[in-house]
DNA sequence: AAGAGAGACAACCGCTGTAGA
DNA sequence: GTCTACAGCGGTTGTCTCTCT
């Protein structure tokens, strides 16, 4: 196997499951010294762990925070919707779960969520037209499923509505670049509304108090709910997220409403 | 009871981004 | 501008446990 060849010129360090003498010398490490500076753990303590893996080993198992046991349904929820939103993200999912790790969480969705997903997903796809299934291309000719998906790219802009959308010549500049630049975008380039300003999920994410957004968004969905299927007029900021994180998905026939700044 | 297969999860690797010299 | 060390991330693998036959 390739990884035992990597192991090989590395015998002084220990690999594999930590013991709890190791667990020890790295907590009384973290109390003296806080966290970071893992690559002088060895040195200091005689620890014979990687850097990497004494930060591993901290932020995934030995970190006070952590909470461990069962995922709850609400928490298993959340996760199938940030991913829906962030793809693969798994740091930026485990963000809003606190107490949860990114390895945590990535694990639960390899082993168990991804095919509940793909489950309910081929349930819910033989309800809706074939034009509009995640298989199908969308309108930029690209075929995702979220459920899938690794790509992380797919779900992270988001789009706006802009004094653009009063200006022809502005509106037309940001259809040629943006749209084409971010085939990623849900809303079609020919929607009388649909003339955006793109900006990074994990902004939205952020309760920022000076964004420039003027605290509106439009959310890409994924394709299978509907191509005009965005959520409006909502405040970019924690009020937003938890109406956010409490709701289902938007109806496909919700109304585009976009504010004009 | 024993072996095979599946599931769960801890741990590792390679890569990227960033800060400081 | 370049180099180096470090931190962080996501993908992947190894191993242990559980379930089924």
């Amino acid at each position: 196997m390739k990884r035992k060849g990597a192991y090989e010129n590395q015998e002084a360090v220990n690999r594999g499951p930590w013991s709890a003498e190791e667990d020890q010398i790295l907590i009384n490490y973290v109390h003296l010294h806080g966290e970071g500076k893992w690559g002088q753990i060895s040195r200091r303590t005689g620890l014979k762990r990687g850097g990497k893996s004494c930060r591993l080993r901290w932020l995934n198992y030995l970190k006070p925070d952590i909470k461990r046991g069962n995922i709850s349904s609400d928490e298993e929820d959340l996760i199938i919707r940030l991913h829906s939103l962030l793809g693969n993200r798994w740091s930026l999912i485990a963000g809003r779960l606190p107490g949860r790790t990114d390895n945590e969480i990535k694990n639960y969705w390899n082993t168990y969520l991804r095919k509940k997903v793909e489950e309910k997903h081929n349930d819910n796809n033989n309800n809706i037209p074939v034009e509009l299934r995640m298989e199908s291309p969308n309108a930029f000719g690209i075929a995702i499923d979220p459920a899938k998906s690794s790509e992380a790219v797919m779900c992270t802009e988001v789009m706006m509505a802009t004094e653009a959308v009063n200006d022809s010549v502005n509106a037309k500049s940001l259809i040629s670049t943006n749209y084409n630049e971010n085939p990623f975008a849900s809303v079609p380039a020919d929607h009388p509304e649909g003339l955006g300003r793109q900006f990074d999920l994990t902004e939205l994410l952020m309760p920022q108090e000076d964004c420039d957004f003027n605290g509106y968004a439009c959310v890409e969905i994924p394709p299978h709910f509907g191509e005009h299927s965005c959520r409006v007029n909502d405040a970019m900021c924690e009020t937003w997220y938890d109406d956010w994180k409490n709701e289902d998905y938007f109806p496909l026939d919700y109304d585009m409403d976009f504010p004009l700044f």
